[in-house]
DNA sequence: GACCTGCTGCGGTTTG
């Protein structure tokens, strides 16, 4: 059979499903089967998964009973069923006899073993899913005869050392099976050629499909009446619910993203306050909400029961199965993707308009709005950075391998090596994780607990049943935090909540958790049992989460939309709406062009104040606060405390600030730079919190039996442990290193900071004294958190710095 | 005069 035939089928098949099919899917079918690599790249929505389901499939119609064939990865468990129902349905279509199997962390033992037995010819799985199926004995010969691997949202695990693990796995799975095709599927990213070179590490031969359909994104901002009504300050936004009550009202389902939870449930009560004719249409949707209240709301969702959700980024995936009509965004997403991916979820068939509104939350928000219309105007997306040299990743891999066959050092160091992320590997570091996960290393060798792999003629393995077992358990490079479980005094489980916000509380108070009014009855062990009640809720639960600071591609258009605002009139609504208060910006201060950096001098009763404003995002101007503020210690001792927002940072002293004195002396240049980020800013402590991820994935710690976790305070506790010793006595540590290193890349994006440093050091310094708090300084004023810095501590660093060096 | 920040994802039930 032709090519050609072949596709007709294919296209025969899509046409009967109504399908129509895009150039890019008949183009990835055609890619796929004259035996490439490749990756496809295309909008959610468009039919991407069935570009690549439908070749894997017309290249197996003839094939009987080779085994497993096709390994389909998913990073969302809940979406592996979704595309095992679409491939059966394809497989009927075709009238072939292959069998699809879904293998995640919810498939029964019973499953799998009959899985083990009789194998699937088209299996979808998770990366971590996958992993253990690398850690079963007998895993080359279920593997063998494999034809292809399909990354799906390969996006969505680049950025992350779950992409690194995908990474290793492929690189074993391309020695297992002598004609493995490496596919991926992604949505657009800024670094969409990386993305192929993560995927395929030292394969240099592939093709990237891209979609050719246009995404028609609307943006809409809902403005108060007049720029009063916008707070300065704030991220709540529900002074604007009335606005927004009729958008949910003209709409037949409206999704209402927030950016964390607490806001999720506090916007859920007030619009259930306001508009009572919602109640029982209306659900709620986060992270900490049990899986079983999740699963009924996308579940009503779909069967068009529910009118809206208040939700957080728990709803941005799984796309392709649950379109809605309207979409509303609270407060600044943070990053063009983010936003992009959300108005997606409306307009969800190729070709259509995605609409989407955004609620302000403070009034500088309203530029950002203007800055991610037009960064969708003119596709920028960000970047997702693949993570390097992630040693926790590899050691736990190694253990893993270790585990089920065992391995031989010269073949798996070639094979790691020929990934994206550990390409620069030497073999001096191969030594020192050898050495590590047979020995525990220079600091635990006295410990039997590390020494987990023996080697034994030439092959790393373990032979110890109960460390085969810990490690199956804990394969994964996802570390959550510990949580108490609420649950009713009948032993229905509602959600997890944080240990702080529970511990403020007293038995008979009353909190406001998953849309409901709870009474805490009592804590027992990890649970928290409660009853639902009539009385008001004096609580609402936060719960501590990753900072998102504002993306590097949000920030130049920011920065360009406040240029925009320096020219007498502006396009975008949102910026016509926000100009009086940048005149009085200007008024008060000074509105700077692109060309020049503001910088605001003052004293008030608190003080005196230096504020700087980079629109660089929270991290960046973390170290560069610290930057700063260790120059000038240098100049005056002095003691300073220091705020942030994403579009700035204070400087506080009750002493004068030699501010004028600092400029001349060029206190924002990028000489020494790394030298004095670190002495700036408290690194140790830094790299000890990062070390907590690190010692999890690295096996170090143990979380506990499932059921039985350890308490989080005990497993931070030694993690710092470890941290300390390897700080203290074993400084090559590579683990140890890693962390600091993470600090640098992830906490701190050093390289963000250089770079916006050259930016300031090209534009004129303008400096001034406003009388009054500006519109500007106001929100980095009230979001203040003082990190007491006094100039003994920086003398003393500035001492050890001048050793050092 | 203006103020309730902090997401998501997966996996695993032994031994005494």
């Amino acid at each position: 059979m032709t090519n050609g035939e072949l596709i007709a089928i294919g296209a025969k098949w899509f046409e009967s499903k109504d399908w129509n099919v895009f150039d890019f899917q008949r183009e990835a079918w055609e890619s796929y089967l004259e035996g490439n690599h490749g990756l496809v790249n295309a909008p959610t929505g468009s039919g991407k998964t069935y570009s690549l389901v439908v070749p894997a499939l017309l290249d197996g119609l003839h094939d009987t009973n080779n085994g497993l064939q096709v390994i389909w990865i998913t990073p969302i468990r809940a979406l592996a069923k979704e595309i095992a129902n679409a491939t059966e349905r394809a497989i009927d279509g075709l009238g072939m006899q292959w069998k699809v199997g879904v293998r995640t962390g919810d498939t029964s033992t019973k499953e799998r073993n009959a899985m083990k037995k009789n194998p699937p010819e088209f299996l979808i799985t998770t990366p971590e899913s996958l992993h253990l199926m690398l850690a079963q004995k007998g895993y080359p010969n279920l593997f063998k005869n494999l034809r292809a691997i399909v990354c799906d949202e390969w996006h969505e695990l680049i950025g992350s050392k779950r992409g690194v693990q995908m990474e290793l796995a492929l690189s074993r799975l391309k020695s297992v099976s002598d004609n493995l095709r490496i596919w991926g599927i992604s949505a657009t990213i800024g670094n969409m050629e990386q993305a192929i070179e993560a995927l395929l590490g030292d394969e240099k031969s592939f093709k990237l499909i891209r979609a050719d359909i246009e995404k028609a994104i609307e943006v809409e901002s809902v403005f108060p009446e007049s720029v009063d009504e916008l707070p300065w300050a704030g991220h709540l936004g529900v002074n604007l619910i009335d606005k927004v009550i009729p958008i949910i009202e003209n709409s037949n389902s409206t999704l209402i993203f927030t950016n964390t939870r607490s806001f999720a449930e506090i916007w859920y009560q007030k619009l259930l306050e306001r508009a009572p004719q919602l109640a029982g249409i209306m659900a709620m949707h986060h992270g900490s909400i049990s899986r079983e209240l999740r699963d009924w709301v996308e579940d009503q969702l779909y069967h068009g029961q529910l009118k809206a959700v208040v939700c957080t980024s728990s709803l941005d995936l799984g796309v392709d199965f649950r379109p809605v009509e309207t979409i509303i965004q609270v407060g600044s997403p943070k990053g063009v993707a983010r936003f992009m991916q959300r108005a997606g979820r409306s307009g969800h068939a190729p070709g259509a308009l995605s609409k989407i509104y955004f609620v302000p939350t403070h009034s500088l928000e309203l530029i950002e709005a203007a800055a991610l219309r037009n960064a969708i105007g003119e596709g920028l997306v960000e970047d997702r950075i693949p993570y390097l040299r992630s040693f926790d990743v590899l050691i736990q891999y190694l253990i893993t391998l270790a585990v089920s066959e065992g391995f031989r050092s010269k073949d798996i160091y070639k094979e790691v090596k020929s990934t994206f992320s550990y390409n620069s590997i030497s073999e001096e570091e191969w030594h020192w994780l050898l050495n590590f996960i047979t020995t525990g290393g220079a600091s635990l060798s006295a410990y039997d607990e590390y020494r987990k792999v023996e080697l034994e003629d030439g092959i790393y393995k373990v032979s110890d049943r109960r460390i085969a077992m810990r490690h199956r358990m804990s394969i994964g490079t996802i570390v959550s935090d510990a949580s108490l479980k609420v649950k009713y005094t009948s032993g229905k489980y509602i959600g997890t909540v944080e240990e702080y916000f529970i511990s403020r509380l007293n038995p008979g108070d009353v909190f406001w958790f998953a849309g409901r009014n709870l009474e805490l009855v009592r804590i027992k062990g990890m649970d928290v049992q409660v009853r639902n009640t009539k009385k008001k809720a004096k609580a609402v639960p936060s719960w501590q989460g990753g900072r998102m600071p504002l993306s590097s591609q949000l920030s130049v258009m920011l920065r360009k939309k406040l240029h925009e605002l320096t020219k007498p009139t502006v396009e975008d609504p949102e910026l016509q709406f926000i100009k009086p208060l940048m005149d009085l910006q200007k008024e008060r201060s000074h509105l700077p062009t692109k060309k020049e950096f503001l910088i605001e001098y003052f004293k008030s009763d608190e003080g005196y104040h230096v504020l700087m404003y980079p629109f660089e995002g929270r991290f960046v101007h973390e170290g560069m606060a610290a930057l700063i503020a260790l120059r000038l210690s240098r100049i005056t001792p002095i003691s300073l405390s220091i705020a942030m927002n994403d579009y700035g940072f204070e400087l506080l002293s009750d002493q004068e600030i030699p501010i004028y004195e600092a400029i001349e002396t060029d206190v924002l240049t990028t000489d020494d730079l790394w030298k004095d980020i670190q002495a700036g800013i408290n690194s140790v402590e830094m790299g000890r919190r990062r070390f907590r991820d690190i010692a999890s994935i690295s096996g170090l710690v143990f979380k506990g039996y499932p059921g039985n976790q350890i308490k989080d305070r005990h497993i931070q506790s030694s993690s710092q442990l470890f941290f300390d010793v390897f700080n203290d006595y074993e400084s090559d540590n590579l683990l140890l290193l890693q962390a600091y290193e993470e600090v640098m890349d992830f906490q701190l994006e050093e390289a963000r900071i250089r770079q916006a440093l050259e930016r300031i050091n090209n534009q004129k310094i303008v400096i001034t004294e406003p009388q009054k708090p500006t519109p500007f300084a106001f929100p980095i004023m009230v979001d203040r958190l003082r990190e007491k810095v006094t100039s003994e501590k920086l003398e003393d660093r500035v001492k050890k710095m001048q050793l050092q060096f």
